[in-house]
DNA sequence: CCAAAATGTGAGCAATAGCTCATGTTCGAC
DNA sequence: GTCGAACATGAGCTATTGCTCACATTTTGG
């Protein structure tokens, strides 16, 4: 079976196990060479090494280097959409307050969890062309955060829920970054962040 | 006069007004063509191309690729330190509240300005070896912030200062990168985050 | 003026990248 | 078993990149 011709859609999909087993060393690979030596260091030939398979093999699966990076950011965009779904479902019918603080956290375990791997993987985002399903994926992690704003009379949630999220990232992502361990204590600083651009202080 | 031997820094610092005119022109045609076309359609040969030099020339002042990002991240940095200094020395003596809503406005005005070469050097930045230099004028950054901060007698003065300055960014950055044109706004959106943070709603 | 220093040139080298393809191996349906 | 499809291999082609160097031109101090 073939993919869509997308530059960075993936080139066929894997039917046995043993090709799954391949695709997956290909990407865990890819991944951790970008973790250790960054991204320059990301080369076709460096991964199928990594990856204990041929370039041959490589290119069976993505259409080029680019396609690898597109389908490890969409794996990080879909756990960061499924996390944030749990910590809204969670907090169903629960005070505003409460459920900004569980999505806080939720945002903090996320990037704790890979930290250096999502950094590397969001830097290369930017400089690669827009990926639809990626797009998507960001889209549904708003509208979700929307809904539970909706439930809780938040004016404008759908600007409310972007704002939310970049500042939550924003403030999370570079303390991470530089070193702090204490996420209690990253914690309890968004929070009132959060609720002061929600005027519920 | 030859320059440190640091692989980040200049090599040679130009002595005579043609040569000044050279290296403005090849950090003009870098940053250009990062903007247009992306970090991998920097090559030295484009570059040099577009500056009108020849690429002798261009390794007479830099040592590598690298070097040039590194001198177009410091002109960030440096512009980035002084328009916040001048905010924070225009707002001594004046309240809080007054004194980060023009911290606000000042960092949405500098992302404002040039908003596509911010973007790309800043992710630029994260795939370069940590450069001394923006290091100390970032540091120098949160510490004028911080100053403010102790003024008005807000705890951890130096951890809020970095908080502050990442909440604004991690709000204002993408923002605008998305398109978002109303920075009064925006801005009166990022007001109450940073008064939430420091507990003054 | 003139020599020395500063600056500029660009053909081309060495290294390396992404990627293909001819060929071989394994799997699964029948 | 057998045969076609799926999967795997890796030597090596093509293109490009970062960068050097032998040489030309301009500027400047005296």
């Amino acid at each position: 079976m073939t993919n869509s011709t997308s530059p960075l859609s993936p080139r066929k999909t894997p039917r046995q196990a043993r090709s799954k087993a391949t695709v997956h060393a290909i990407l865990e690979a890819a991944a951790r060479i970008l973790e250790t030596q960054g991204a320059d260091a990301v080369t076709t030939n460096a991964v199928a090494d990594r990856a204990g398979v041929s370039v041959g093999s490589l290119y069976q699966y993505f259409p080029s280097k680019e396609a690898i990076f597109a389908e490890l950011i969409r794996q990080m965009r879909a756990q960061m959409r499924d996390d944030i779904f749990r910590a809204m479902d969670f907090v169903v019918g629960k005070s505003l307050s409460f459920a900004m603080a569980r999505l806080v956290r939720a945002v903090i375990h996320h990037h704790v969890h890979r930290a250096h791997r999502a950094d590397a993987l969001e830097h290369l985002e930017a400089q690669l062309p827009p990926d639809p399903d990626s797009l998507t994926m960001m889209s549904q992690t708003r509208a979700r955060l929307a809904l539970c704003l909706t439930q809780h009379k938040v004016p404008q949630p759908e600007q409310a829920a972007g704002d939310i999220l970049n500042l939550i990232i924003g403030m999370a992502h570079p303390a991470l970054h530089g070193g702090e361990t204490d996420f209690d204590s990253l914690a309890r600083r968004i929070d009132p962040a959060v609720l002061g651009y929600l005027g519920r202080m």
